[in-house]
DNA sequence: GCTTTGACTCTCG
DNA sequence: TCGAGAGCCAAAG
């Protein structure tokens, strides 16, 4: 299993209507390769099975997105997720752990 | 095979 | 509040 293989399967399981930060997928492959997450979410061959656009940054902001954050963005407020000027309103409460 | 770059995060002035 | 620097890892040049 690759490095991206355990971010997508991570990513995968992050529930409808919730979302997770890059950080916390690093903390669960025990590693600090916060930008290496990021990477291979930017490369992942699985754009509709790995819902990437459910990993934000720590902060609770978008970020940036190959196909766009402002797509991701509707696309987040469709499962429920309320975003406000580029930030995730309730970040904590959607945040998924 | 070394260097650069990136959807990142934290710490320090 | 905000920018700069550092640390981390993988992929591309």
């Amino acid at each position: 299993m690759n490095f991206n293989q355990k971010v997508w399967a991570i990513a995968k399981k992050v529930p409808k209507g919730k979302v997770t930060t890059y950080k916390i997928i690093a903390e669960k492959l025990k590693t600090k390769a916060y930008r290496a997450v990021g990477n291979a979410l930017n490369k992942n061959p699985y754009a509709p099975i790995v819902p990437c656009h459910r990993v934000v940054n720590s902060d609770g902001r978008i970020g940036g997105f190959a196909t766009g954050a402002k797509n991701k963005i509707k696309l987040l407020q469709k499962e429920g997720i309320k975003i406000k000027n580029n930030k995730i309103e309730n970040f904590k409460k959607v945040l998924w752990r």
